[in-house]
RNA sequence: GGCCCGUUGGUCAAGCGGUUAAGACACGGCCCUUUCACGGCUGUAACACGGGUUCGAUUCCCGUACGGGUCACCA
């Protein structure tokens, strides 16, 4: 049975290479009728940030994005926090020691942190930090003493890294071969007794039996350290599956200090979760038909690994923007309504029927924000010219657009019941009385009312919404701009 | 800088030795229509470069260029 896992670190927002990642590890195990899990990696403790955990869960809630074990959901693996494992990963790095794999290391590190830019190009012309206790006679000794006492002065445990080559696969890049001088003998405990993430992931991934992992390219790597791992415990080596980076309009990486939006801040704006969800799965996979749509069960069934690019994707609002429009426009007229209100309640105290503006805006939109702007002569019409009026194809001009409303005025005033089958029946008879084209009759009315060069709606259903009295009173103030 | 990875239109991308090199977004045009939008049709636009291999390379190999990743007691 397959499993595979999301293993974010508490530190902050969720940005959307890792939810990509999360979802891509979901649905190849869902693809497979397999597990998908959650597990928070919090070992560094000096980077934890107040919050995030309840930030990644309520992500992985909104995009329906459901783990099968993780926290607060025990499965047969947990803990699911590596902070509850400390002692776990102790213990098999003793074991890692007593296979001499691994090893104490008394070796002074000056002091570290966030590496800077003037540090990093620093290592441009630099040697690579090694630590030099496998060759030092005390190792022995203390490899041997520590295993049955315990040790006063700091430390770490180092992995030892033999020579030679390590090859691995992976299921996206292929073959990858790396000559193991390249890599260091990296810390597997540090001096807080907790685990580097290279070594937790390891522990961990085989005791929770995960059997592909998914992760950013930028594990690759790493991945041969890994495998060593993987080797000297006699473990099974799961699939790899590196995938690709999200790249912002500059072709950098998404950062946030760049001002990249992340997942909340694109729900925030208005983006619905599920148009976020489906885009980012475009972005580094293809299914291999023309289908772009896709509900979130329609990914799981259609995800193959074989979809997944090699080269990095650029994060594209606009095309975001057009699936956006794309899920308004499925959503149905209640729930469009729903979310529409509070822009349509803020901006309109006209007693007008708001579903009916709903109704027809909801095509018009990318985001139900932007109903704002399209209703904004309701309140209030705008002074506008008579030169809207004018229109080449609808063969108005400022002349006859007079004589339409002069024609139809008596016509409206004789109506009470101002609904739409009764409105359109009056007008078309009128127009057609006068042997007119629809437009001649129709384009003044809407723009009278209207104000506006466009509306989100034509001139039958603006004379219903707007009712009889302020229909007679937008046409008159129109009849007596075009007198003038 | 060492090592690793990548490179098809502005963007996402299909392609996996022989194609008029799909499709989508964006952009332009047309149609529909009582405006706009939706919808339909349509247009502009791409295989980074140089060598091989081959009857034939976008596809395979090798270089070059460019881009990215990595080189932490961070994940």
């Amino acid at each position: 049975m397959i499993r595979t896992r999301f293993a974010p670190s508490p530190t902050g927002f969720m940005h959307l290479g890792n939810l990509r990642t999360a979802l891509y590890a979901y649905l190849i195990a869902k693809n497979n009728n397999g597990a998908f899990l959650l597990r928070i990696e919090d070992t560094d403790t000096s980077r934890l940030v107040e919050g995030s955990l309840q930030f990644i869960y309520k992500t992985l809630n909104q995009a329906g994005i459901i783990y099968d074990e993780g926290p607060e959901k025990e499965g047969d693996c947990g803990p699911y926090i590596q902070s509850q494992r400390r002692d776990i990963y102790q213990k098999y790095a003793k074991e890692l020691i007593k296979k001499g794999r691994a090893y104490y290391c008394f070796c002074q590190k000056e002091e570290k942190g966030e590496k800077d830019d003037s540090e990093k190009e620093q290592l441009t012309n630099k040697q690579p930090f090694r630590c030099h206790c496998p060759d030092s006679p005390k190792k022995a000794q203390i490899t041997e003493h520590s295993t049955q006492h315990s040790i006063e002065a700091p430390y770490v445990i180092r992995q030892l890294i033999p020579q030679g080559s390590t090859t691995f696969i992976d299921t996206v890049y292929g073959e990858i071969t790396v000559n193991n001088d390249e890599l260091e003998n990296q810390v597997l405990i540090k001096a807080d007794g907790m685990p580097t993430y290279n070594f937790a992931n390891v522990v961990d991934d085989h005791l929770m039996k995960i059997t592909h992992v998914v992760r950013g390219s930028e594990y690759l790597s790493s991945t041969p350290k890994y495998n060593l791992l993987y080797n000297s415990f006699g473990w099974e080596i799961p699939a790899y599956i590196h995938l690709p980076l999200i790249l912002n309009e500059n072709k950098e990486k998404l950062s946030k200090r760049r001002g990249d939006a992340n997942f909340e801040d694109l729900i925030e704006e208005g983006f619905l979760p599920q148009a976020v969800i489906n885009y980012i799965a475009l972005l580094g996979w293809a299914p291999g038909s023309n289908q772009e749509i896709f509900t979130l069960q329609e990914l799981a069934e259609n995800f193959h690994l074989d979809g997944i690019s090699k080269s990095p994707a650029v994060f594209d609002r606009a095309k975001l923007t057009w699936f956006n429009g794309e899920y308004i426009k499925t959503l149905t007229p209640e729930d469009f309504y729903e979310m529409a209100l509070p822009y349509l309640q803020s901006n309109i105290k006209t007693p007008v029927n708001l579903q009916k503006v709903a109704g027809y805006t909801q095509s018009r939109v990318n985001f139900a924000k932007e109903v704002t702007d399209l209703v904004d002569f309701i309140d209030q019409l705008p002074n506008y010219s008579t030169e809207l009026f004018v229109h080449k194809k609808m063969k108005t001009n400022l002349e006859n657009s007079l004589a339409s409303l002069n024609s139809i005025l008596p016509i409206l005033e004789s109506i009470d019941d101002f609904t739409y089958d009764t409105l359109h029946t009056a007008v078309f008879a009128e127009i057609e009385r006068q042997g007119v084209k629809n437009s001649l009759v129709l384009w003044p009315i809407r723009t009278a009312i209207s104000g506006k060069p466009t509306s989100f709606c034509g001139a039958i259903e603006l004379l219903e919404l707007f009712g009889k009295e302020e229909s007679l009173n937008r046409i008159k103030i129109g009849i007596q701009k075009l007198e003038e």
